[in-house]
DNA sequence: AACGAAAGTTTGACATACATAACATCCGTC
DNA sequence: GACGGATGTTATGTATGTCAAACTTTCGTT
């Protein structure tokens, strides 16, 4: 019932996801991120990037410290990590099986890496380690 | 720059889209489509379906005669159609390559139908074609 | 012609997500 | 210790998309 409706249910909108995934590189490739950073990664405005971190430290996925660092819990990691697995599997099919242009794949997996299901997502990644392995028995 | 912010430059919203499909196939079968037969179908209210075919009409995507009756226009049809074959191609994909089950193929169409590319939705429609004339072959 | 139901629009509210701009806070340097 | 720059928050506005509820319009039946 209503499965155009569940665009919306998604469990983390596309702008969340962004904004875990750039604390989560941030502090890979610096060792910290705050507001600041978080907005000009993004490119969004501080004021913008404010409001919307405050939702998500109110939803108990981002942590801050007491001088004003952010981190990931655990339960933003997941998600995070989660995302970026998915954009992975999605880039890796639509460069390596169908051929789809570098930016174009970004751009699409991008666009999708936070709306396919985990199940879409787990049989995508077999379908290409079988196909990598041997295009001719993919199935 | 900033590929991340292209899901929201998208040409028609997750929204928008059903609701032409939503014309699209209420007048395919029942011969007509009004703002309540709109609602009906995607399940709110006769309110939001007036804003939001509003809104359509104001882009040239939608036309209404004198007794409120809604049609595509040729622009809103092509759009539609696009969608369609889109939503046609990736539940081919998930049901009959991946081996998704066809309630979760659903969602996961539906919620990326209006999002992936020509370039990718040409290029997943050749491979499936390949795939099921020779899944041996579909490189 | 009048009543009531169906259809459609508008209003006011809420949630997300962005922007600009004003304001607050914090920190280092002089 | 005061100034200025960097950082962060808040206020206001825009846009989409939803709701409920009030209102208008249209139409068939009596």
């Amino acid at each position: 019932m209503d499965v155009w409706k569940k665009f919306e249910e998604n469990n983390i909108t596309h702008s969340a996801a962004h904004h875990l995934l750039a604390i989560l590189e941030l502090r890979e490739k610096r060792g910290y991120a705050r507001v600041t950073d978080v907005a000009r990664d993004l490119n969004i405005t501080t004021g913008s990037a404010s409001i919307n971190l405050k939702s998500l430290k109110a939803k108990h996925l981002i942590i801050e410290d007491e001088n004003k660092f952010l981190a990931l819990s655990e339960e933003g990691e997941t998600l995070a990590r989660a995302v970026l697995m998915r954009k992975k599997v999605l880039n890796d099919f639509l460069v390596n099986v169908l051929k789809v242009t570098a930016e174009q794949a970004e751009i699409d997996a991008c666009k999708t890496e936070h709306l396919i299901s985990v199940e879409t997502a787990t049989k995508l990644q077999a379908f290409i380690e079988a196909y990598q392995a041997n295009p001719s028995k993919a199935a």
